[in-house]
DNA sequence: TCAAAAGTGTTAATCCTACACCCATGC
DNA sequence: GCATGGGTGTAGGATTAACACTTTTGA
């Protein structure tokens, strides 16, 4: 079997772009860009940017998270490349995107304002440029497939939070609801959490103060390793 | 957001290697090939091709595969972009895998003695060349993942097949065994099955013949677009 | 005292697991 | 008649799904 290259056949450049799902303590969020140049001037798009030539491709989109959010987080898991012949009017790009999930925090909310990058709510972001369509459904589809099979929430959730706060992030991101009591009940089976002393009011307009968890961060490590089969 | 491309950016090649599972009715089967020309001389690759930079990724892995086994059958499925900056001593070249499952039959294996390919056992690869290795870890990782949530063995088993030879199947995917009477139970409440008429010799040591079962080709089709959650 | 969300148990149905013997046939 | 794989049922435990009321607090 043959593989031979001439010449003509390295003209294809590399982008990557990244789907960054927050979570707000009610919704799931999507951080999303608009463009600056042509083509597309003014689009919306997903945070995106060239890969040169002699660059790594996840550390390219490592960094491009970085500069935009500020933080570095959660591994990138890689999705599909999308690499349709005239998905690019400049020529032929090929992108390799990944997904991440990191915490949103006040902070970094105003330091998005300075900068061309908003949050959307996931079931509602606008039309895109480019195929940056279907590269978020299928960061979606690759989200709730990974829920049933590995813990989420760490790189959500902050530090600590609410049995409430967590249920929704799984509501969000299975678009679904659950049993309170069932939700809960499987959560502490699963000896994830761990229950702390402290109490807050979760939002202005409740009046009784609700438990603090936090996630058992060995277990969930060898949670996320492992991998198991969350039937939710 | 700028993402702009300068002329020096489109210097990277594209090429696709396709993981092709088979099954024998006792083992899951990989196809390999023999790298002829340099580099890697010789050594043993996954079926690969160039892709030009005017050409359609998954067409030009559809068109390898019917090439290499003369069969169009079953979708391929996207595997990830291997796209390491050294990873190919001839230049950067990004390579975006597929696998796919094809029924193995008397006339392409003889079909394959002719060309330079063979079967082996999808435990029993030999270390390949490039990143060909971890191409199919990753493949049979994805296969596995997706035996949970969709059917197989349409595109792998023959038209009519015996129980226990899905249940060799299912053994080889996901790499352990079931206790035969659970393991019925389970397929044929799913209704995915028809049973025939017909009885075989499974093998020409069993005296006793079996029944042959077939796919309730439209179930599985819904299966295979709306997932399910298989706990094996 | 009322509004709002927090928290809590039980039951019935289903599903999973583990397990061992007889059957039909070819040799 | 015996060796080979084909085929079958049950019981105990675990898991799920559905369901509604009381508690705590701030306003």
């Amino acid at each position: 079997m043959r593989v031979e290259f001439t010449p003509d056949d390295f003209q294809v450049a590399l982008a990557t772009s990244v789907v960054v799902f927050g979570f707000d303590g009610a919704n799931l969020q999507v951080l999303i860009a608009k463009k600056v140049g042509m083509p597309y001037e003014g689009a919306i798009i997903l945070p995106s940017t060239v890969v040169h030539p002699n660059e790594d491709v996840e550390a390219t989109a490592r960094g491009l998270v970085e500069r935009v959010t500020g933080k570095q987080d959660w591994p990138l898991e890689q999705l599909n490349a999308h690499a349709d012949v005239y998905r690019n009017p400049v020529g032929r790009v090929v992108n390799i995107s990944f997904y991440c999930l990191i915490k949103l925090d006040d902070e970094l909310q105003s330091n998005l304002k300075k900068a061309n990058y908003r949050w959307v709510n996931a079931d509602d972001v606008p039309a895109m440029a480019y195929d940056h369509d279907s590269v978020l459904e299928y960061a979606k589809e690759r989200l709730k497939r990974r829920v049933k099979r590995r813990p989420i929430g760490f790189s959500l959730l902050p530090k600590e939070f609410t049995m409430n706060q967590i249920q929704r992030l799984y509501e969000c991101a299975l678009g679904k609801s659950f049993d309170k009591r069932n939700f809960r009940r499987k959560l502490l089976k699963s000896a994830l959490l761990l229950e702390t002393d402290k109490m807050t009011r979760a939002t202005a307009r409740a009046k009784r103060p609700s438990r603090l968890y936090q996630f058992d961060e060995k277990k969930y490590r060898t949670m996320t390793l492992r991998g198991y089969d969350f039937v939710f």
